[in-house]
DNA sequence: CTAACGTTTGTCCAATCGGTCAAAAAATTG
DNA sequence: CAATTTTTTGACCGATTGGACAAACGTTAG
C-alpha cells in the first residue's frame, strides 16, 4: 500500500468501511459529532479502535464521508420536482417522498439536524451554495405555478421549509412523537396517518381561490 | 453552610447562578449536553472551574436545572390554547405564540431539540407523563371544534404536531433558513414572512368544507 | 479587631479522549 | 510452500475531561 489511508481497493476494505459508515451513522445521529468517541463507534462496529483508526485515520474522516452521501440523498427528492405534471400532485408526491424518508431514513435526518442545530460549520459552504441555489431554482418553478394559478399564492421559501419542517419531524422527534401518541396510535401507523394529514393540510392550504 | 451545594440564599448565589445558567444555555443548546465541557462554560460564564463547581456540583445538575425551566415555559403557550374563544382564532394565536417564542427563545427550542435528537434520556418521564396528558386534553378540545363545525375534520395529534414542526424550525434549523433565504430575504422580516405564510396555511388547509 | 461565614482560586486526580506505533496475525501472491 | 502484503491488536502517549480539595481571599457581625 503506498498510501496512507486504504481506498477501497481490497474486498475486505469495502466491506470493513461500509461496517463502519453505518456504525458511526448510527452513534452520531444520535451524540453528535462531538458528543461521540472513537471507541464508540469502534464497539458498535465490532473491531477495536486503532483497527477501525486503520479504515479513518481521523474521526472528522468518518463524519465528513457520512455527510457527502447523506447530502446526496437529501437533495434527491427536492431535484425531482418539476414542471412535467399537474403542481398539485407534484406538490403531493414531495412531501409524500419527504415523508418516506423520514420513515426509512430517519438515523440521516437526525445527522443532518445535529449538524444544522450545532451551527452547520461543516457545511455551510454547501448550504449558501449548492442547497440555496436548487432552492432558488424551485422557487422559481413554485412561483409559476401560483402564476398560472394552479397554486393559490403563498410565500414559497416558507412553504419549502413548512414541507421539511413537517416531515422530517417524524424523524428528529420520533420520541416525542411516540411519547405524545401513545402505544396505540404510535405504531407504524403513524407514518400513514401523518401522510393523510399532511396531504390535507398543504392541498387545502394552497388551493387556488375562486 | 450547612447543605453541600448553596441553594441560592444570598444575594450573590442568586446572581451567579444565573449568569451560570444564562451561559450554560448558550453552550448546551449549540453543542449538546456530552458535547459540551464544565470549562466552556465556565468561561462563558466568566469564572473559573472550581468556581462554578461551587455554585452548581455537577455538569447534570445545570442541564437539569435548565431543563426544568424551559419545559415550565415550553408548555405555556398550550396550556392556553382553551375553548373560550373562536377556534381559528386561538389556533392562530396559537401559532402566532409558538413562532414567537421561536424568534425570541431560539436557544430554549434548540436545548429542547438536542435533548429530543439524543433520544430523550432525561425528560422521557415528562414527555410521556405531563406532556402526553395536556395533549390529550387539548386534541378533546379540537376535536370538539370539528364536531361543531368550526374546523375541518382532520387528525388533532398531527395537527400539533405540524403547528410544533412549522413554529420551531425557524429557532432549530435559523442556520439554514438565513443561508437558504440569503442576506436580504434573511432578515429579521422572515419571522414576519413566516407568520403570514403559517396562518394561511393552516388557516386555509384547516377551514371547514361547504 | 476578630471570629465566622461566604466566595474564589490553584493544584491535583483518575478517567477518558483522539490518535500513534510496532509487532503479531491473517490473507494473498508467486 | 515461502515471501509479501494487508489486517488486527496491545501498549502507549499527550491532551482534555469532570470533579475534589484545601488554602486563600472577601465580607460581615459582634
Amino acid at each position: 500500500m503506498e498510501g496512507s489511508t486504504p481506498r477501497g481497493r481490497t474486498r475486505i476494505q469495502k466491506e470493513k468501511r461500509e461496517v463502519i459508515l453505518e456504525a458511526a451513522l448510527e452513534v452520531f445521529s444520535t451524540n453528535g459529532f462531538r458528543g461521540s468517541t472513537i471507541d464508540q463507534i469502534a464497539e458498535a462496529a465490532g473491531m477495536s479502535k486503532p483497527n477501525l483508526l486503520y479504515y479513518f485515520r481521523r474521526k472528522e474522516d468518518i463524519h465528513e464521508t457520512l455527510m457527502h452521501r447523506l447530502l446526496e440523498t437529501w437533495l434527491a427528492p427536492l431535484k425531482e420536482l418539476d414542471n412535467i405534471g399537474d403542481p398539485m400532485t407534484e406538490l403531493r408526491s414531495y412531501i409524500r417522498r419527504k415523508l418516506e424518508m423520514a420513515r426509512d431514513f430517519p438515523r440521516e435526518s437526525r445527522l443532518f439536524a445535529n449538524e444544522i442545530l450545532q451551527g452547520a460549520p461543516r457545511i455551510m459552504a454547501m448550504l449558501e451554495g449548492e442547497l440555496k441555489t436548487l432552492v432558488d431554482e424551485k422557487v422559481e418553478v413554485i412561483k409559476g405555478w401560483m402564476r398560472s394559478g394552479k397554486v393559490a399564492q403563498a410565500d414559497p421559501w416558507h412553504l419549502i421549509f413548512a414541507i421539511w419542517a413537517t416531515t422530517q419531524h417524524y424523524a428528529d422527534f420520533d420520541v416525542q412523537v411516540r411519547a405524545v401518541l401513545g402505544p396505540d396510535r404510535g405504531g407504524e401507523g403513524r407514518f400513514e396517518d401523518a401522510a393523510r394529514f399532511l396531504e390535507q393540510l398543504f392541498v387545502e392550504g394552497l388551493r387556488p381561490k375562486g
